[in-house]
DNA sequence: GTTAGCACTCAACTAAGAGGAGTGCTAATA
DNA sequence: TATTAGCACTCCTCTTAGTTGAGTGCTAAC
């Protein structure tokens, strides 16, 4: 267990990290307000909390750097919640000074404004469109061997496909399958759309249609590469910025992976609520180790998921991301609850 | 006017800087097999070469690099047309052997094989969505106050876009609304759409229906944004493996470039045919002062037309860059052409 | 228990010197 | 007259040595 004067240490040599970016001498610590021991006392101090794995030294005669223990403390106990200043909440409700709904546009600006403000790199997951339910189904030649298949979904979003088909194929028959198709789909959420096309529709089709087969055959192949959920980018170059990064390297790796939907969609961790931290080599990815990630969830509508991560350096504003997500989050949920549709 | 040996070495010290990214010596040349004359004769020809403009050197004692004016003369008078290897020939096929006809699929892969070929950054420009015409238009109720306006186009393009429904609209006009609509808007191209819903449209629906005003004005607004050529980038982080690029500035500015649509937009020049070639300052761009853009265009279907984009060092591979895209463009415009809908 | 004092460490900077790739010029050569 | 060998010169690059200064750990005094 950590004594008072401790943790007083510790958080002062974070705090200090965090905001210069070098490494930490007990001279600076001892000149702080709030610090009323001497050098030589926040030396012993300190090199007791380094034999306890928070701090690390770069080399024999350096200042103390904080470990990524030191972070993990830090974040756990050290960090007292910070409300976020009136200008940055103007900001951020700039986001919904439009009248425009539509929820895409919505997620775009707040990626934006979410990298202006912490100065960090923030991915926006858009919503998961698996989960939405078909509206209205509709398909539309172009011709004779070639179709545009259009799905709306209750939250009103587009998804669309061109399909092959069936060579003899009577153009009589579309309306009536277009009917079947609304009346079997209606309902029923986009991740199930091809199970429910191969188990019910297509032996209600055969009835009336003589190349159901074929057809219906296009249609799930054409709805198998099921769409993710749209991911956007806010101040992809900032890392530029932090010391940390002048490395081309390591820029390269994380910009690589940004590239890579895989990759980025494992950094979220939607199965967990609240605010998630991940501190350097906590991240699954390699190429992270270097980094922080803070994540969290938002909600749109009644059981749609968006989630918000922001990547920086472990030397990361915690305090600052973490007031910032956490008003973003529900201004988010609440702007999609709201002006959802039934 | 240069002589016959002038151009030989010129020609030998560009291709030698563009292979290694090293000035070039008059030692180095003389080694080459196409060069019969003594080092001491080659640096007399290459201090004519720079009192002309075509080379520079870093420093009093170095090596010759070739100036802008040196890679445009090289570019214009040296580049030997050059056929490309079948293993090149390969991968550029394997873009067209899936049997998916989706055009946004293959422009996709096409910037990644492009960028890999290369080892440069590639950006492709989709087609331009403003010249497709109208082929089915529809409307899809979400709520009482929300709809999805979906317009197909004759090459299987969707858009859509939410809008907020008049107050005091009667749900039992929509179908009317939108054969009007149809039999309105059908043929006509997008960048039009909002003209024509105000000339003629408008009026049509007056006599019908009792909004027709407040519907038509939000379907204006709501096919106002015109929604610009998609652009796909292929290899982003390529430039890192240049020499020239060990600099997080450069990087960044271009990476930054990259991000903002109408920079990218301005890359390219439309109305120009065959292979442009911009070199350095040649480009528009500060942020391109050290790169080379080559762009050219492609079509698809009869009228409408794609762009691609390659970005390197000024010190590019432009002989090699150039045998691609040639082949690139004559493949995208005949796969592009055949599967082409009415 | 705290702190002043001091020897020690090591990164970061500076200066000086050696090495080498390359040039320009001059004079010899074909 | 055009070409080339020879040579002095330039200047980048790399290495080495020395200096500075921030910071530590330890000891002894308070």
């Amino acid at each position: 267990m950590l004594t008072n004067r401790q943790l007083q240490i510790l958080q002062a040599i974070v705090d200090d990290f965090i905001m210069f970016a070098q490494p930490v001498g007990s001279r600076q610590i001892s000149k702080k307000q709030e610090i009323t021991f001497s050098p030589a006392t926040i030396r012993n101090e300190m090199a007791d909390l380094e034999e306890l794995g928070f701090l690390e030294k770069t080399h024999t005669s350096s200042g103390r750097v904080p470990s990524e223990k030191g972070y993990r403390f830090y974040v756990d106990h050290l960090l007292s919640p910070q409300g976020i200043n009136s200008r940055d909440i103007q900001q951020i409700q700039s986001i919904f000074n439009d009248r425009l709904v539509e929820v895409e546009h919505i997620i775009r600006k707040s990626a934006n404004i979410l990298s202006e403000l912490t100065s960090y790199t923030s991915i926006l997951l858009g919503p998961d469109v698996q989960t939405h339910r078909v509206k209205r189904f509709s398909i539309v030649p172009l011709s004779s061997d070639s179709a545009v298949a259009i799905i709306v979904t209750n939250n009103g979003h587009v998804e669309n496909r061109m399909f092959s088909l069936p060579p003899n194929f009577a153009a009589s028959d579309l309306e009536k399958m277009v009917n079947v198709l609304n009346e079997r789909l209606v309902g029923v959420s986009l991740e199930d759309i091809h199970k429910k096309l191969e188990a019910e529709v297509l032996s209600v089709l055969q009835q009336h249609v003589r190349s159901a087969d074929d057809f219906i055959h296009a249609l799930v192949t054409a709805t198998m590469h099921n769409s993710e959920s749209k991911i956007f980018y806010g101040g992809k170059t900032n890392m530029f910025n932090q010391p940390e990064f002048h490395d081309l390297n390591k820029v390269r790796m994380i910009l690589d992976l940004m590239e890579t939907t895989s990759q980025v969609q494992s950094l979220f961790h939607p199965n967990e609520s609240g605010i998630q931290i991940r501190i350097g080599s906590e991240n699954k990815q390699l190429e992270m180790e270097n980094c922080s990630v803070i994540t969290t969830t938002y909600s749109i509508g009644e059981d749609q998921q968006g989630a918000i991560a922001i990547i920086g350096p472990t030397r990361m504003d915690y305090k600052r991301v973490v007031a910032l997500l956490d008003v973003m989050r529900m201004d988010l949920t609440q702007a999609f609850t709201k002006n959802r549709s039934d």
